[in-house]
DNA sequence: CGTGTTAGCGTATCAATTACGCAAACAAGG
DNA sequence: CCTTGTTTGCGTAATTGATACGCTAACACG
């Protein structure tokens, strides 16, 4: 029987903060890319599902709990370990907030985010996951209703629509966004509003806070 | 360090045959499934990567080459085979005709094309993937131009048709097909005619045979 | 030379998207 | 106070895209 190469679950989670899309690093610790950022993640035991490698991992190196987490596809190159041929089973994943992502645990020195757009060079083949999952993200906002991962219980329409700017990199007509969103119906009023500068805005919440399809584009 | 699951590699290959989409699939020799159908596939040894075992099994187990190929999803979980824990990187494929798949090879005994709405109880978890892979098939149908790659070099346009009907399961307006297909601009009329019992219709050629995005919804 | 069937072209209607005008509600500053 | 700047909220006109469907042409077959 032939060897098989080792499993991998690596997560790559996104959040929106500061006006920017920013994904969540770890600093490798050990081994040829020591010093390097990666995607937290780490070895998949036998009787685990690599789904479950993640979420726990994720929880141990970050201490993030509720999240959005879906399969992102599976980087299996002999050549993307230097030291072992490591099958990677990339998983893709959102919160509403950076939160106390510090917590420093098992073989990595510390966490932080960074801006989507400025990654540094990563360690193993995650430049290319990050990629990826990027594109998936964007594809996913338009016909899915995943931002409702990105947000909080109580938001704005406004800020809906900034969610969609970021992510998507350009801006968009307020009028018709408000009338696509709204006809969804996956919106509910609430009988509060949110006080800033200027005029008031209404306070929405989702109905349903799962994965769905529709239409955005 | 902890042990790690095996990895193993399967194809969930689909092609129009006989005005119906069918998928192949091989009879397993040996092991807890001996006698029932799964889809094709192997482990992947120390230094492949999963999409080139892919390539060699189906070559192997069937004979099959030039193919459309892209990974599907990983199916992880450690209950999907009773033997041991197999870590499955399931691929996606199609193929123009059902050709010459009847080769017997390794461990496997004989293969055959299932009509995909009348598939066997299948070895392991490959009802969900077969599930899955049918789902993404009329996904992509929509968004890009992978219908190429079920069909010959040339073709009619009610071929096309066909495909597309067999595939989502309903008929559609042919008039309103001829017009959106042609204005995708993909498709180049070729100087000849297929001729049959009545009116001969104009043979078309893809000008590109590659994956791409386009909108047929 | 009529009949059945597929191929090919065009138009009218309906739905969806986009562009954009305008008023309301606040904070801040004069 | 009252003006200014900014965000929120509502509505409509114009444009585009999707759908329904009428009609003719070109064959095989009897």
């Amino acid at each position: 029987m032939a060897q098989s190469p080792k499993v991998a679950a690596d997560v790559v989670i996104f959040t929106i903060d500061d006006g920017a899309l920013k994904a969540l690093l770890v600093q490798v610790k050990s081994g040829p890319f020591a010093g390097r950022w990666a995607f937290p993640g780490g070895l998949v035991p036998v009787g685990e599902a690599p789904e479950a490698t993640a979420t726990r991992e994720l929880l141990a190196q970050t201490g993030i709990r509720d999240l959005y987490l879906e399969q992102l596809r599976t980087f299996g190159d002999p050549a993307r370990d230097p030291h072992t041929h490591v099958v990677s089973v990339a998983f893709f994943a959102l919160v509403p907030r950076p939160g106390e992502a510090s917590a420093t645990h098992g073989k990595y020195a510390r966490t932080q985010w960074f801006p989507v757009h400025a990654l540094p060079s990563l360690a193993y083949d995650h430049n290319s996951i990050a990629a990826y999952a990027l594109a998936r993200l964007q594809a996913k906002l338009e016909y899915t209703n995943i931002v409702y991962s990105l947000l909080p219980r109580e938001f704005t329409l406004g800020e809906v629509q900034e969610i969609y700017e970021i992510i998507r990199g350009h801006l968009l007509d307020r009028r018709n966004f408000r009338k696509k969103i709204l006809a969804l119906g996956l919106l509910r009023p609430l009988h509060r509003l949110r006080r800033g500068q200027h005029r008031p805005a209404q306070l929405y919440a989702f109905t349903r806070r799962e994965p769905m399809n529709i239409e955005m584009l």
